[in-house]
DNA sequence: TTGTAAGCGTTATCAG
DNA sequence: CTGATAACGCTTACAA
């Protein structure tokens, strides 16, 4: 590549004599542009780069606007990045790939920062450790850090020094975040399976130290107390958040006896686990089990029966994230300080979440559970 | 940031004269690392650089080495980007996040990209034209790109230009590309149905230009011609490649009379779809109607009935994919050129599938189907 | 309003 | 084997 006639006199085309179009091997650069419109290679710098409206003359301005159309120029990211000293890109670290909500969030914050003209470097935790991917982000000079229920906390003092970070669904007195509703979203699964006249509740859900399902539960287990049903500790299942966490753990419940006739999960996976295992042993839902599950993930309207679960707005959570994170990257230093607080405060109020009753709540059997506990004669 | 006595001599701290510790508010850089090993930044370059072998004399290696230990030091890919005029990047472009075997193919790809030392800038086309992400990425100086199934050949003939490009399944004698045995997929679904009894046949699928799709669709319409099985076109139904599609298209199959007894899908997502529609309708899998997938997608196991399909390895095609695009770009102008090649038509052999016999797919049943034709008074 | 000069942190090409 | 010196493409004082 770029082999030879970089910056020799163009034999070929002798009636073109200044600034011809570039040799087609090289790339345009903006000391092309200049060239071509006359001006000092700064600049045109100034035409092209960020202000728009800088000191410039109109007529200058045009010529270096025309030369850079008529060449196609196209800024050269990285260099721009080098002197500014900022790359526009930005890090955001999830804990699993394999999650659908945690892509949502992704889709929302990768809307907003690529409109914004940044790019999005996607670190996935299941595959790297996140000390690792601290360690690749920094070395490329990304200007901000979306961390997706990390732990942020455990992370070494100094790994995220000098870099702007927002979290998500993770509260911190050191870093600025935003985080949904989560505490209501276990109150409304509560109260949904309350009114339909349950009693023996049960749990499955992760016992990480992700503070999202930390509220989930701890939503559901005061709504419970609040309304005098008892929280049994064999009916609360620990399990990875994952199809296959709520597998086994709706296996365990479902030896239990009295077995309990609602199921609260974590999250939508767990809750698809849950209906899976149910169906597996021929517990027809929702007559004999109620399952609720958290989220509203796509699936949860295709699977059989329809998943009954909270909706959480992931989209939204990361677009929000990203503008949050965006507004404390452009506006440092600047006059407007009380401006960011500002928004950071409402930005950073928790998202809403809400029920979707579906098929897979019903009302609560009539008869004690036990009486059809064993419904491993169907299929 | 960064105010102030970046290169000034060290007033706060007189007794440490030469490469103090760089004052708190500056990453460190090479040149800290030369000061304090007492060399020149260009010998530090060579040994922090690559070239680990580099021409360097033993014991210089080793106080440079020491230097950047106890400094710290991360370089500064940017920078280096810049000098190198490579970005260590690529760029993945992909149709669709929300499709879960994308993300399957995305996260082999991101892992031997980032172990590789390679960035991965995603790109979703259902955010963004295919336009305007090249020119995004083209602007970071991306060393490589990857195209899944973007109908490459559509592309403005110069916004490929300079970048090496790999396609994911899909075929052209411009670019290197990886596939998966598509039409063999289609076969496998069709031997596997006719083997079960079924006569009566029909088919889900986009009309999209996207190749695997059309090789699915092509393998298993030849195998029902070779079988003497009639291909019907009011048994062929055009829909997007998602679950909403495949309900609809579901829908209408089952108005048909006689009905089809087996529905082959373009994938996961249009036969998860399918399936929902059936029972959403009272119509029963597998006895009524069997329904065949494709792609093995996770959730192909969790949903009721579980779902047959022919299973795609989507992380191997992306990791192989990853793998040709790095070899392509590491390649260049070194005497191996047969390496190459070698290696490309290696790596460029079509991914094996295989069917996957689970619950949706049955014996056909041994009455006309159209006895059973409307089954909607159940549920 | 514009051009000149100095850098951003690396890598690469040379002399010594 | 090593150290100046010049790129890489762009931004940003500062001077004209």
């Amino acid at each position: 590549m770029r082999i030879g006639n970089t910056r020799l006199p163009c034999f070929s085309s002798p009636q073109v004599m200044s600034a011809a179009l570039p040799p087609e091997s090289r790339r345009v650069t903006i000391r092309d542009v200049a060239a071509r419109a006359g001006v000092s290679q700064p600049t045109a710098s100034l035409v092209l780069g960020r202000h728009p409206t800088a000191r410039v003359a109109a007529a200058t301005r045009e010529r270096v606007l025309a030369a850079a159309e008529a060449l196609g120029y196209r800024p050269n990211v990285v260099a721009r990045s080098l002197a500014r000293g900022r790359s526009f890109a930005l890090g955001v670290v999830v804990p699993d790939l394999r999650n659908p909500f945690v892509l949502d969030v992704i889709a929302g914050a990768e809307r907003v920062a690529s409109s914004a003209g940044y790019a999005v470097l996607l670190c996935d935790q299941s595959a790297r450790p996140v000390s690792a991917h601290l360690e690749t982000l920094r070395a490329r000079q990304i200007d901000g850090l979306l961390l997706d229920a990390v732990g942020a906390a455990t992370l070494p003092e100094d790994a995220l020094h000098g870099v702007k970070v927002v979290l998500i669904d993770e509260p911190s007195d050191q870093w600025p975040g935003v985080s949904t509703d989560a505490q209501t979203a276990g109150k409304l699964a509560a109260e949904h399976l309350l009114e339909l006249g349950h009693r023996e509740m049960a749990f499955i859900g992760p016992s990480s130290n992700v503070h999202a399902f930390r509220m989930r539960e701890r939503g559901f287990v005061q709504t419970l107390r609040t309304a005098g049903v008892a929280v049994r500790s064999d009916r609360w299942r620990r399990a990875p958040a994952t199809v296959r966490g709520g597998q086994q753990s709706m296996r365990a419940l479902l030896a239990l006896q009295p077995r309990p006739t609602a199921v609260f999960c974590a999250n939508d996976l767990v809750a698809i686990g849950a209906v899976k295992q149910c169906l597996t042993q021929g517990v027809s839902l929702p007559t004999d089990v109620s399952v609720v599950g958290c989220d509203d993930i796509e699936m949860a309207r295709f699977i059989t029966p329809e998943l009954t679960t909270i909706a959480v707005p992931a989209r939204e959570l990361g677009a929000r994230a990203a503008r949050l994170l965006l507004s404390l990257i452009e506006h440092v230093n600047t006059p407007v300080e009380s401006h960011v607080v500002a928004s950071r405060r409402a930005l950073s109020r928790q998202l809403p979440v809400r029920l979707i009753a579906r098929g897979s709540s019903f009302a609560a059997p009539a008869s004690p559970a036990s009486d059809i506990a064993s419904g491993r004669l169907r299929t």
